[in-house]
Parts: C-alpha cells; sequence; structure tokens
DNA sequence: CGGTTCATTGATTAACCTCAACGACCGTGG
DNA sequence: CCACGGTCGTTGAGGTTAATCAATGAACCG
C-alpha cells in the first residue's frame, strides 16, 4: 500500500447510541429530524454508525439493498459508469442526506458509493424505515420528500455540471460545493474525481484549477484538501 | 399562427370514464396499474383526460403542483433552463410514466413539461393518491417505486446523455427512444430538442442526422416524424 | 406570393482530448 | 538513511471535435 488514500480499510460499524443521536451533526436535516427526533429513540436499537475512510466503498451497483444510510459527516459521491467504461459520478451526498432510498423499493443499490473525505454514516435496515411509515403516515411524507431532494439534486447536475465550458463547470462546481458547507470555502476534490464529477477529462480539470489559482479565484488554506473562494469571481465565471 | 408545431391550443380537459381506465393505454405500467386496477373505480371521479398537442405546456417550474399525471400516450419532455438561460431537456416521459410526482410533497412543480408529440394524460389529483397511501400502505411502496424510476432516468441522461461525442449521444438518443417504443424505429425530436437532449447545438445536431441518414444508419417513415433504425450500427456508434 | 420555421451546410474559430513527459510527494524496503 | 516505486498534479504539443457565424433551401400557411 504505497499511498494511505488508497488504503480500502475494514468499515468501523458500531451500535448508535443515544447519544450519538443527541449530537448527530444531520439533527437539523433528514430523515429523522425535528418531529421525528423523538422517535429515533425506539428505534435506536437497528442503527449503526458506520465510518469510512477516503476512497472506501459502503455500497455497489446492484448490491442487494438491505440498509438506508443518513450522512452524519464528510462527503460521498455516488457512482456509475458510461458506455465507455468511465467512471461518472451522478451525485454528491454532504451531511444530512440520504443515501440508498431504493432499499425502500427493496431494489439493488443503483450506484457504488465511495467516501471522497473522512466520513460517519447512520446506517438504518431498510426494515425499520418501512415499520415506521406503516405506524406514522407523516413519516411517508418524510421519505418522500428525501427523494424529491435526490431528483434535485440530479437535475442540478444536468443543468449546471453538465453544460458549458471547463471553466463554467468547474466554477459552478467549487461554488455549489462552497454553498452545501455554507461558507467561502470547500473541498477540493482529485482531478480525475472532478473529471468525473463534470464529464471532462483529469487534464482539462488540471488545467482549470491550476488556472483559477493563478487567477487568484481560489487559494490555498490550512487543509491542502481544501481551497478559499472569491466567490463574485467564480460567480461571474459560473455564468460566462 | 404560421405555423402549427406553434400553436398552444387551450389544453382538452373531460372527466375520464370507466372505459378509459380499461382502455388505458398504460394499463401494464405505472401507478394504478395490476392490483391497483380495482382501485380506480373508486377514485376516477377525480380523475380527468387531458389531451395535449405538440409544443403545448402541461405545467411550468415554478407552479403550484395540485396534480399527479400519468401518460397515456405520446412522448414529453421535462424542461429546465441552464446559467446560460438555454433550455435543457432533463428528462423524456413515455407512455405508462408518472409525472408530477412532487405534488405529493406539497412542493411546486420542479420542471416544465411540454409535448413533444400527440398526447393524452390522465390528471390526478394530489390528494387522490394522498389519500389512497394511507389506506393502502402497499400503494406507498408503489409510489416511491414511481419516484425510483424517475430517479434511475436522471442516471441514464447523465452516464448514456451527456458523456461521449455527439455522434455516441445522437445514436444512444435514438437506440434509447426505439427501446422504449419497443421496435426498431422511433420519434426523431426537432435538431434544437436533441440539441437541448444532449447539450450539444442545433446545428450540430443536425449535422449528426444528416451523416447518419447518409450512411444509412437511419431511414424514412411513413411518417415524417419518425425514423428506421440499424440497431447494430447505431450501437456500434453508441459504444464509440 | 410572402413570411416563417426548420433543416442543412460551409468556413472559421475556440475548446477540449490525447499522448507524453516531468516533478513533487510519500511510504516502503534495501 | 536514501533510493525506489507509486500516485497525483502539472504542463506541452498536436490533432480532433464541436461551437459560432452566416447563408441557403424546403415545407408550410395564410
Amino acid at each position: 500500500m504505497p499511498n494511505s488514500r488508497r488504503v480500502i480499510a475494514t468499515s468501523k460499524i458500531r451500535p448508535a447510541t443515544a447519544e450519538d443521536c443527541s449530537l448527530c451533526p444531520a439533527e437539523a436535516i433528514g430523515l429523522f429530524s425535528g418531529t421525528f427526533r423523538g422517535q429515533r429513540s425506539y428505534l435506536i436499537d437497528g442503527f449503526r454508525i458506520v465510518q469510512a475512510a477516503p476512497q472506501q466503498a459502503l455500497y455497489g451497483l446492484g448490491d442487494a439493498a438491505d440498509y438506508v444510510f443518513i450522512l452524519r459527516y464528510g462527503l460521498i459521491k455516488l457512482v456509475r459508469h458510461t458506455a465507455a467504461g468511465n467512471e461518472r459520478i451522478v451525485r454528491l451526498a454532504g451531511k444530512g442526506e440520504s443515501l440508498g432510498l431504493e432499499a425502500l423499493s427493496g431494489k439493488p443499490y443503483r450506484h457504488t458509493a465511495v467516501a471522497l473525505s473522512e466520513t460517519a454514516l447512520c446506517r438504518v435496515p431498510a426494515q425499520v424505515i418501512l415499520d415506521q411509515e406503516r405506524s406514522d403516515p407523516r413519516f411517508v411524507e418524510r421519505v418522500m420528500s428525501e427523494m424529491q431532494t435526490e431528483l434535485e439534486a440530479a437535475d442540478l447536475f444536468l443543468t449546471d455540471l453538465s453544460t458549458g465550458t471547463a471553466h463554467q463547470r468547474v466554477a459552478r462546481l467549487l461554488l455549489h460545493l462552497a454553498q452545501r458547507e455554507g461558507g467561502a470555502e470547500c473541498f477540493l476534490p482529485m482531478r480525475e474525481e472532478i473529471g468525473a464529477l463534470l464529464g471532462i477529462t483529469m487534464e482539462t480539470a488540471s488545467r482549470v484549477t491550476a488556472e483559477l489559482r493563478r487567477s487568484g479565484l481560489i487559494g490555498l488554506t490550512a487543509d491542502p484538501q481544501r481551497v478559499a473562494l472569491d466567490v463574485p469571481g467564480l460567480t461571474r465565471v459560473a455564468s460566462g
């Protein structure tokens, strides 16, 4: 194992505790937030906290889907492959978002899910959610709402990240990542991953980010994996 | 009105009858098919049959969403706009598919829906479906399954129709359209629409389709709006 | 016939892909 | 400890693809 980023460690899995829920960074959003806070305490027996290191896969396309995941922190890519066999990232999941909702329809996972950064998730058996839906119809609305969020994200990929020049796409990606973190800086994926996200080659992704750095639109931060954004400047680039 | 394709006629709307349901071309698939056939007879009072001509809009992005639609026949495009202001088609709906499921989450419509061909739909009040979910939990699975189908379609647009060369994308689009019609021919959209579907310009779409016709990979049919496909040949083009 | 839409095609330019080389970094093992 | 091998990022040269600008032709309708 010559490089730590390639280490595929075994998942760390442990039962969830009440404290996990009360401290959950995804408390304010997502499936079990708000009015469903109280119900978690009844269900928590089935919950598991899963930690994943960068490059580690949570599940694979076609796997039998028994669990829904709720992201506590970190960033996860949902991957498919193009007809040419290249990796294509079709979605990114951030804090509070749900993954693997297809488990609720008894279908296999529709993507391969891979951690981009250090990540923690709450693993919920699909059956627990299905039972919950039966006992509380309002929970159905919550689940459907999560699916709508996922559809919205898919449309955003099509309209914002798959059209325009490479410069525009990179700028929109960075702005989008920063916005979801709520600040003026963001995680900067590997060039290969930027390419898979935007439908461009690794080289083009590299050239564009290098140019953005040289023109001062993105700058270094303490963490070498993260960049500071000139939001107004990038917004100008993003719209052409 | 210089050209009939630009005519925006008033929608034809009429109450649905039991005969509509028994003859429904979407009988075998979709929300109310199969085991839910019988239940339709109780709910049919709220159903309306809507007919739409080409270029006619069913609903617009941001409109209050009170209805879910089930497509009886025809082809409908779901449209958004890119940051540059260009039209971007993010999905196509064909026979038996549901549109406007966001109505079930009380959210406004997330797209503008426009008929590409002569079209008939069944318009179902969202409230009817929500009531149905309450009285029969199995119906919830059906609705979630429809949303998963929509997500699958979104991923297909990202992996198949937004990557590769213009030739590959056009070939994949035609094969995809033919497959959903179950034959070796398909509807051929206007060049502008092909461009909006594939993220290329109208001129490129025109050049590619003209070349495909010259090389015999697509041929004329009785209907000038439809083309016959050389499926093996196009499959070769599609994979590069 | 005149006006409009749509499709086609050409010429030119701009953007991106491909192939290739190189340097920085890092963990490993001699 | 330092050389080695690996990954990742960067950059260059050259070729290909597609966008852009522009003009023309076919079909249709009033």
